[in-house]
RNA sequence: GGUGGAGUGGCCGAGAGGCGAGGCAACGGCCUGCAAAGCCGUGUACACGGGUUCAAAUCCCGUCUCCACCUCCA
C-alpha cells in the first residue's frame, strides 16, 4: 500500500501523487509568534513532523517548509502595550517557538521561513493580480476582489460567497468594493512598522505572505499544505484565491489537523484555559509529552488533561523498558525492518494509533522472549521497535533522547552498584529485613530496583 | 441560517457490515524470599428510536447532545 491522505480540498482520501516522482515538497502554516506557545501550536508541530518523517522514510525527496508570519496586528499590539519593538516581540517568541519544536523532537524544517523577509515576492504577487484584475488599490491598502473569483472563491471552505460576511480586516471598510474582500496590503499607520511598495509604504495582510513563501520555496504548483482546521477560513481559502487567481496551481492536497480543547473547549485566552507547552514540560518528560501529542489520529480532536498525559507517558515507559532491558540483553541492535502493519497503518492516512498498537504488540512479543532469554527473538524485535519509534520520533536510543539521564548515570551506577551487592549479600544469608531496608533506601532516593534472572537492575523512578 | 466534525467499556483512544485495535486502571493467576518488571486470563462498549440484512458500532430513516469554522486562531 502506498501513502493516502485525507484531502481537505476534495474532502476524502486520495493516493499521495507527486508532482515530481521521488520528490515531495510540504508548506505548513507555522507560528505567528506573538506569544508563547501552547500545546495547540506543539501539537501542529508534532504532526506535521510526523508527516515529514514518514515521507522521507518513505524514500521522498522532501523540502518541509514552515514559516513564520512575523508581523501581524497582534505583534504590534504587543509591542504597543509592552513598549518592545515589534521585532523584539517576534523575535524573543519565535525562540521559544523553536526551542519547543526541538525539545519535542521535531526535525529542523528544511527553511524556515519569514514574512518580513519576502516583501519583495509578495509586491509581485500583487502586481500580478492586480494586473489580472483580481485586486485593485485604495487608500494606499491592496484588497483581493473576490467578486472576480466569485465562481472559485469558497471552494475550499466549501461555502457559499452569498453566506459570507464581511472581512472586517481593516478600519477601511468603506472603502472597499466589497465588504467581503479581504487586504493584501494594509497601508502605512502612524507609529507602525511599514515596507515600500509601488502603492505606498505599508505592511502585509495576513494571508500573503504565505502565497508568496510557499510558491518561492516550493513552486507555483507544489504537493502538500497544512495547518490547523480553524485556518481553513479564510486563511487558506485566501491564499488559494490569491495564487489561483495569479495562475499558479498552488496545493495539491490540503492536510488540517484537528485542534486540541481543554475541558471540551477549544483553548482561548477569553476563556482563560490556554495551557502552555511549559506547563506539560512541568508534568512530563519531554518524550512523553510527544508521545501524547502524536497518539492520537492527527484529524481528530484531543481533549487535553492532566490524566490523559499521565496516560500517555507510562504507556510510552513500558515501551521504553523493553528498549532498555532488551539492550541489556542482546546488546545495541540498530533499527531494523519495519513490519508491514506498521507501514499500512501509516500509509493509511497516518494511522499512528493503529502504527502504535503494532508497536506495542512488537514490545509484548519482545517482553516474552526476555523474560525466556530468547536472544534471537529479542533482537529482532528490538529492532522492529527501534524502526518503527524512529518513525515516530519516539526511539529511546536515538540521539534526541539518549543520554537524557546525563552524565551522572555512571556515577549513580557505580553507587547504585555498592548498594546492590550489600543487599545481594543480605539476601544470599537470607536476612530480607536487611535486604529490603537497602531497597527501600534506593526506593526513596528515586533508584528502582528490579530482580531479573540475570540479577538485580535499576532504573530512575519516573513521574 | 450556512459548512464541517464528534458521541465507543471505569478512563484514554482506534475501527467503519461478520472474527473484541492498542494503552491506562481494576480483578485473578504465573514468576518472585517479598516486591518490581513482565507474561497469561477476566469486559457481552459503541448517544437514542426505528428500519435493511442470515449478520449492524459500521448501512438507511428519524431524534437528541456536543464541538469547530462562517474574516483573531494551530
Amino acid at each position: 500500500m502506498s501513502l493516502r491522505l485525507y484531502d481537505t480540498g476534495t474532502r476524502g482520501i486520495r493516493d499521495f501523487v507527486p508532482l515530481q516522482a521521488g520528490r515531495a515538497g510540504i508548506y505548513v502554516c507555522g507560528a505567528t509568534p506573538q506569544a508563547a506557545p501552547h500545546i495547540g501550536h506543539m501539537r501542529s508541530g508534532v504532526i506535521y513532523d510526523l508527516v515529514y518523517r514518514w515521507l522521507l522514510a518513505s524514500g521522498y525527496d522532501v523540502t518541509f517548509v514552515r514559516n513564520i508570519t512575523d508581523i501581524d496586528d497582534k505583534i504590534i499590539r504587543v509591542s504597543a502595550e509592552t513598549g518592545v519593538p515589534w521585532f523584539a516581540v517576534a523575535e524573543a517568541n519565535q525562540r521559544v517557538f523553536g526551542r519547543g519544536y526541538d525539545a519535542l523532537g521535531c526535525l529542523p524544517p528544511t527553511i524556515e521561513p519569514r514574512a518580513t523577509g519576502h516583501v519583495p515576492e509578495m509586491i509581485v504577487l500583487m502586481r500580478r493580480l492586480i494586473e489580472a484584475g483580481h485586486a485593485y488599490t485604495v487608500e494606499g491598502d491592496v484588497y483581493f476582489d473576490v467578486a472576480s473569483w466569485a465562481e472559485h472563491y469558497g471552494a475550499l471552505s466549501n461555502q457559499r460567497l452569498d453566506n459570507m460576511r464581511p472581512a472586517g480586516d481593516t478600519p477601511n471598510e468603506a472603502a472597499k468594493r466589497d465588504p467581503r474582500d479581504f487586504a493584501l496590503w494594509k497601508g502605512a499607520k502612524p507609529g507602525e512598522p511599514s515596507w515600500e511598495t509601488p502603492w505606498g509604504s505599508g505592511r502585509p495582510g495576513w494571508h500573503l505572505e504565505c502565497s508568496a513563501m510557499s510558491t518561492k520555496y516550493l513552486g507555483p504548483t507544489f504537493d502538500i499544505h497544512g495547518g490547523g482546521v480553524d485556518l481553513i477560513f479564510p486563511h487558506h481559502e485566501n491564499e488559494l484565491a490569491q495564487s489561483a487567481a495569479a495562475g499558479d496551481g498552488f496545493a495539491r492536497y490540503w492536510l488540517h489537523n484537528g485542534l486540541l480543547t481543554v475541558n471540551g473547549e477549544k483553548m482561548s485566552k477569553s476563556v482563560g484555559n490556554v495551557v502552555l507547552l511549559t506547563d506539560l514540560l512541568d508534568r512530563a518528560r519531554p518524550v512523553e509529552v510527544r508521545y501524547y501529542l502524536a497518539a492520537a489520529h492527527y484529524r481528530s480532536i484531543i481533549d487535553y488533561s492532566d490524566e490523559a498525559l499521565r496516560e500517555a507517558a507510562v504507556a510510552y515507559q513500558r515501551v521504553e523498558g523493553f528498549v532498555t532491558r532488551a539492550v541489556e540483553l542482546a546488546g545495541r541492535v540498530e533499527p531494523g525492518t519495519l513490519p508491514a502493519p506498521f507501514a499500512d497503518a501509516m500509509n493509511d492516512d497516518l494511522g499512528v494509533p493503529q502504527a502504535l498498537a503494532v508497536v506495542h504488540e512488537a514490545v509484548r512479543e519482545g517482553n516474552t522472549a526476555l523474560a525466556t532469554g530468547d536472544k534471537d527473538t529479542v533482537t529482532r524485535t528490538l529492532g522492529e521497535v527501534r524502526a518503527m519509534l524512529g518513525v515516530l520520533g519516539l526511539d529511546p536510543l536515538s540521539e534526541q533522547w539518549e543520554g537524557a539521564a546525563g552524565d551522572l548515570r555512571d556515577v549513580v551506577d557505580a553507587l547504585v552498584s555498592v548498594a546492590l551487592e550489600q543487599r545481594q549479600a543480605a539476601r544470599a544469608r537470607k536476612d530480607y529485613a536487611a535486604a529490603d531496608a537497602i531497597r527501600d533506601g534506593l526506593t526513596a532516593a528515586g533508584i528502582l530496583i528490579e530482580d531479573t534472572p540475570r540479577g538485580p537492575r535499576w532504573e530512575l523512578k519516573r513521574s
